[in-house]
Order: C-alpha cells, then sequence, then structure tokens
RNA sequence: GGUUUGGUAGCUCAGCUGGUUAGAGCGCCGCCCUGUCACGGCGGAGGUCGCGGGUUCGAAUCCCGUCCAGACCGCCA
C-alpha cells in the first residue's frame, strides 16, 4: 500500500501512530545532523523528520533526495520540538523509519508553491508542473465543486443531463465553425458546434422537457483573456415554459452556487431592459456594484433639455454633439489636474476616441469650478450639479459626440473610475437580468463582414429567438424596434449567461426568415430538419446558456478564465505543452483528399 | 487585420543619454552546520542580451525588419 493517510490532514489526535505517505518532496531542509523533508500532495504538507542518531544510513540517504522526487515514507506521527502555527500539520512530524525513492524528478524550470511569478508562457509549456501549485489547484477544485453545484441542483428539479454530438453541420450563423474534414465523405466537413443550440431545441420535440448538458463548445475566433476557442457551457433548455419559468429556475441555480461555494447570499435578481442600460450604463452589462448612472444633457431623440446650452457664449462642442452625456464620481472633486489629464488620455485613446473630456468639480467649500468657465455660468454650472444630484465634493465628467461612441467612451470611463474610486471589489456581487434586448440588427455594408450579410437584418441572437409577442406586428414595418423575448444574466459586469423563449410557430419563424431575407431555399438547407421537427408538434419552449468558464473565474475573483482550464490555449489558439495546431502527414492529407495551397 | 507592452543566466528582474571582462536575488553544484520550516555560512558553475540586417572606432543600449509572448480593438454570446 502506498499510502495509509495523506500529507494534509495529520495532527496533534495522530500522535504515536504509524503512518506511509507518499508524495512529492516540496523542498529537503539539510542542518547537519538532521535533514527535514517537505512532502506534498494535493491535500497537504506533512514535514518528515530524519536524524544521524535516530538512524545514520537513512539520514544520508534522505540527504540525497531533490525537490519533486516522489517518495514513499513510513514512520510514527510525533511531536515536533519546535511547532509550526502556520500549517495545519505544523505540530506533528513523522519520524521516518523507512524510505522509498518512487521516482526521481530532474530540477524544475520554476519553483512549485512559491510567491515568485513565472512567465504565463512557461507556466503553460510546463502545465502538468504548474497544475502542482496550490493557486491552480484551487481554481480546479473551485470547478468543480460549482459543476457539482449545478448537477445537483438541476437533477433535484427534475432536469436530465443529454449528451449532444461534437461532429455536426456547419451553419454561417454567428461565429466561424472549426471544421473538421471527413475521410468517408470526401470533399465535406464537419462541424464542431458553437452550442448544442439545435439539438437541445431537438430534445424538446423528443418530450425532454428539462434538459441540461456540461458541455464543451467550439468557436473559431480570436482570443481574448475571457475566451478560449474551446470552452465549456452549461447549456440548458426547458418545454412549456414562459420567460419568467426560465428566469426564476435558472436565477435559483446561480443562488445555489453562490450559496454552495462563497457561502453568498443574493435578494431577487433586479431586471433592466436593454435600452435602459444602455441609457444608464451605456452598455448590455453594465457592472451595477456601483452606481455612478449616465445623466443625458442632451439627447437626439428626447431632446426637452436645454442643459447643455451655454448662457455666455456658444460651446460649439456641445452645440454640434449628437449626445452629451455624464457621469458624477462621488467624492472625486480632489483629482489633481494631473489625474484630470489622465483621464481626457484614457478617453482619447483609439479604441475610445473621445476628442475631450469635460469635467467640473464640486469643491467642498461649495463652489464650482469647471473646464468651461469660459462658456458656462455659475448657474449654468448649478443647473448641471442638480442635474447630476452632485454634492460637494463630487467630480462630473461628461462627453460630447456621436451617439453610440459617446455612450461606449463614457461606459468605459465609468468602469475605469469605479475601479480608480475601489467600487468594484471583488467580493461584492452585484447580478442581475437584462431583458428586451432587439432582435435584429441592421448590417452596414461597410464592416469587414461576409459581403452576403451586408445590408440586411441579421438576428442579434440566433433565428430562433422569438420576439415580444406585442411587438410582432413592427417586423415589417419597423423591425429595428422590435425587441426579442431574450435575457441574459449579468453579474459584475460580466456576462455570465444569455437565452430566450424560441419561436415554435411555423408561421412565426417563416416570417423570421423572410426578414432575415433567407429564400425558402436556404432555410430549407440550413436548417430543415429542425423546421420537419417542427411540424410534428414543437412544444413551447425557451432555454439559457452560461459560461461556465466564466461563472468559475468570476466566483474565483479573477479575470482570466485559463486557470480555471486544465489544459488551456495561449492567445494565438495553441496549445504550448503538446505544440498544437501542427502540421500532419502527407498520409493523412492524401487519405482526406486535400491539398494545400500557398 | 490593427493598437500597445515586453523578450538579458533555469526563474524574477536591473543594466540611464552607446564605452573595458553584462549584474542582483532566488534556483543549481560543492563543502560546513542537530530543530529547520523563505533555515543559515563559505565557495563555484551558469549568458549567441529572441533572431537578421544597418548606423558607429565601438551596440544589450540607437535605427529597420522579423519571430515569439501578454493585454486590448476589430471579431466573438
Amino acid at each position: 500500500m502506498y499510502r495509509t493517510i495523506t500529507c494534509g490532514e495529520l495532527t496533534k489526535k495522530n500522535i504515536d501512530e504509524t503512518v506511509t505517505l507518499s508524495g512529492w518532496v516540496q523542498i529537503a531542509r539539510n542542518l547537519g545532523g538532521m535533514t527535514f523533508i517537505d512532502l506534498r500532495d494535493r491535500y497537504g504538507i506533512t514535514q518528515l523528520a530524519f536524524n544521524l542518531d535516530w538512524d545514520k544510513a537513512l539520514c544520508e540517504e534522505a540527504r540525497k533526495i531533490g525537490r519533486e522526487w516522489v517518495i514513499q515514507i513510513e514512520g510514527a506521527v510525533i511531536e515536533r520540538e519546535s511547532k509550526n502555527p502556520e500549517m495545519i500539520t505544523g505540530d506533528i512530524e513523522v519520524k521516518v523509519s523507512k524510505l522509498t525513492i518512487l521516482n526521481q524528478s530532474i530540477t524544475p524550470p520554476f519553483p512549485i508553491n512559491t510567491d515568485t511569478d513565472v512567465n504565463e508562457e512557461l507556466r503553460m509549456k510546463y502545465r502538468y508542473l504548474d497544475l502542482r501549485n496550490n493557486t491552480l489547484r484551487q481554481k480546479l477544485e473551485l470547478r468543480h465543486r460549482i459543476s457539482i453545484a449545478i448537477r445537483s441542483y438541476l437533477n433535484n428539479l427534475n432536469f436530465i443531463e443529454v449528451e449532444t454530438p461534437v461532429l455536426i453541420k456547419s451553419t454561417p450563423e454567428g461565429a466561424r465553425d472549426f471544421v473538421i474534414p471527413s475521410r468517408i465523405n470526401q470533399g465535406q466537413f464537419y462541424a464542431l458546434p458553437q452550442s448544442p443550440q439545435i439539438f437541445k431545441q431537438l430534445l424538446m420535440v423528443g418530450g425532454f422537457d428539462k434538459y441540461f448538458q456540461i458541455v464543451k463548445c467550439f468557436r473559431d475566433e480570436d482570443l481574448r483573456a475571457d475566451r478560449q476557442p474551446e470552452f465549456t457551457q452549461i447549456d440548458c433548455e426547458m418545454s412549456f415554459v414562459e420567460q419568467q419559468d426560465v428566469l426564476q429556475t435558472f436565477e435559483g441555480m446561480i443562488r445555489n452556487i453562490f450559496k454552495y461555494t462563497l457561502n453568498v447570499d443574493f435578494p431577487n435578481f433586479p431586471k433592466m431592459t436593454y435600452a435602459d442600460a444602455m441609457k444608464y450604463y451605456g452598455n448590455d452589462k453594465p457592472d451595477t456594484r456601483f452606481d455612478m448612472k449616465f445623466v443625458e444633457l442632451k439627447n437626439p431623440l428626447s431632446d426637452t433639455s436645454t442643459l447643455y446650452k451655454s448662457s455666455l457664449q456658444p460651446f460649439s462642442v456641445f452645440e454640434q454633439a449628437e449626445s452629451v452625456i455624464g457621469i458624477c464620481a462621488t467624492g472625486a472633486a480632489h483629482y489633481t489636474r494631473k489625474q484630470l489629464d489622465e483621464l481626457t488620455e484614457f478617453v482619447k485613446q483609439p479604441k475610445l476616441g473621445a476628442s475631450g473630456l469635460v469635467y467640473f468639480r464640486y469643491a467642498e467649500d461649495g463652489t464650482i469650478k469647471s473646464s468651461v468657465d469660459k462658456f458656462f455660468s455659475e448657474a449654468d454650472l448649478k443647473n448641471w450639479s442638480q442635474a447630476f444630484n452632485s454634492k460637494p465634493g463630487d467630480l462630473i465628467l461628461i462627453l460630447a459626440g456621436p451617439k453610440e461612441k459617446t455612450q461606449k467612451a463614457l461606459s468605459e470611463l465609468r468602469l475605469e473610475m469605479g475601479s480608480k474610486l475601489g467600487l468594484r471589489k471583488k467580493n461584492v456581487f452585484a447580478p442581475l437580468w437584462i431583458v428586451d434586448f432587439p432582435l435584429l440588427e441592421w448590417n452596414e455594408g461597410d464592416t469587414n463582414l461576409l459581403a452576403s450579410l451586408a445590408g440586411r437584418w441579421h438576428s442579434k441572437h440566433h433565428p430562433f429567438t422569438s420576439p415580444l409577442m406585442s411587438d410582432v406586428q413592427l417586423l415589417k414595418s419597423n423591425p429595428a424596434e422590435v425587441r426579442a423575448n431574450a435575457y441574459d444574466m449579468v453579474i459584475n459586469g460580466v456576462e455570465v449567461g444569455g437565452g430566450s423563449i424560441r419561436i415554435h410557430d411555423k408561421i412565426l419563424q417563416n416570417q423570421i426568415f423572410e426578414t432575415l431575407g433567407f429564400t425558402k431555399e436556404e432555410t430549407q438547407n440550413q436548417f430543415g430538419f429542425l423546421l420537419n421537427a417542427f411540424e410534428y408538434g414543437a412544444p413551447p419552449h425557451g432555454g439559457i446558456a452560461f459560461g461556465f468558464d466564466r461563472l468559475c473565474s468570476l466566483i474565483g475573483g479573477v479575470d482570466s478564465i485559463r486557470d480555471f482550464i486544465a489544459f488551456p490555449k495561449n492567445n494565438m489558439g495553441r496549445d504550448m505543452m503538446m505544440d498544437s495546431p501542427s502540421n500532419i502527414s502527407e498520409e493523412q492529407l492524401n487519405e482526406l483528399k486535400i491539398k494545400l495551397s500557398n
């Protein structure tokens, strides 16, 4: 037997027991007459003691052992002469009577379980060593606990987990597909699923009224800290449900996960419309850990306000702007000129592209000082400060320009200010639902999108998303105004999940395809099997999918999802450890009848 | 495809405006050390300064190109 107990559990109450332990050598401390070895496994560290006086040969044997060797020992648990209160096992040590070297190790390229930062590239290349680190192990353990919480919650509600195929058919909607050549069907390709969307709807037709799956999905798009080409979704679908049923069920699931992993309780999740999210946060996934809502001084649509008007001399920047909006940074009036210049640089960076930043300080003494004193009187500024509901000590930041661009820039500025003011704490969670998304989006011809998709409507989700029944009559007259019966769950500015009630009515479905500009042929070719299935009595249904990796990283308080994936890919979609993707042999190419062009 | 930061010893990094033999801490190797737990002491080895070209009497340092990595934009639910 390799072990009778693990390295993390021996305490005072085990004294005098004889135990067998196996594990890795974290470090050996050689003091001359005696040697201590910290033995590590998944569960913890136990100190092993060797002494020349106890057993000379054994002690000398122990001196030869290096870091990360795998050893097995047998010995008696004894009380330590000098204890270590920092360790769970710090009161005891094992007086080794038998030592077996199970395997040696060459010196690892980086230390395990020390505080030194190691380059991610190196950690990726030696992922199996990095996995020995506590931090990475704890993250994967958290992931496991979350998956247990999900399965148990859904199982209790009668959901069943069904596996769906991975080799499926390419459909042009959404992201790029990963494709797999077929050897038996020359010249044809499978696609890897971007999500099991169609299968879960077919399962509804098949009568599995509550389905879920924790499942790998694939998208051939560029990577980010929170985006991998293969990632895991918690994919769910239910029959005979309305939006409220889905929201309630999965709000419950998230509540359950947070209770189980972090012992955090949530009140009911607020619901916010997409329109409000854009109006108040400039963003469809607002971070609501802090307030700092947008205030409109000028709005192209509802322009009853004249707040942007100057009483001294016209301020052309505001006069000419489509939109003038600002935020109130509570308690930031003490910002220095230098700090404000930095904020100006922040909004001017190319990706945000604002042309400048207007600010005014509402000082503690009640005076108001702005960057546009030439144009606006004290009375103007007082009006503003009322509109912003600001108090002495606050800083108001205002952007002007084209509506969408300005919204986006102010949204980023809001998040930046939230971070600077310490309002985005990792251990505070603000979940909410965003509802009533637009159903359709107009594709401009000038984007670098597929030419075939330009100059027509496309669905913001997928083409089976139901419109709100109240908006159906707008499909012909004003497609842009049609809202979807769709919902996203957002926590701390992270979109953790999204879904919709699906269309189960053939007439409505055809109407949508028509609006999207699909011909009957295209529809039949791409989605025929689903539409055929719908001819045989599709129940009303809807569902949701959560980004499992993102949910884990959110709960773990980390921005990158990579450490919650045992073997992730790098920025370029490469696996640094096995060095994939890689070339394949001539024979393999020939079998597939594939020729590479240059 | 774009923007940006970086690449110097096994690891983390310093090396300013060009100037003898490129440094530190950790790790590694050797010797010493009987209560350490970031053990300690003494000594030692270890470098194509990512790669290629250019400027210069002289390049880790300046310029051009290129490769690699990270973050972000485009893209992506």
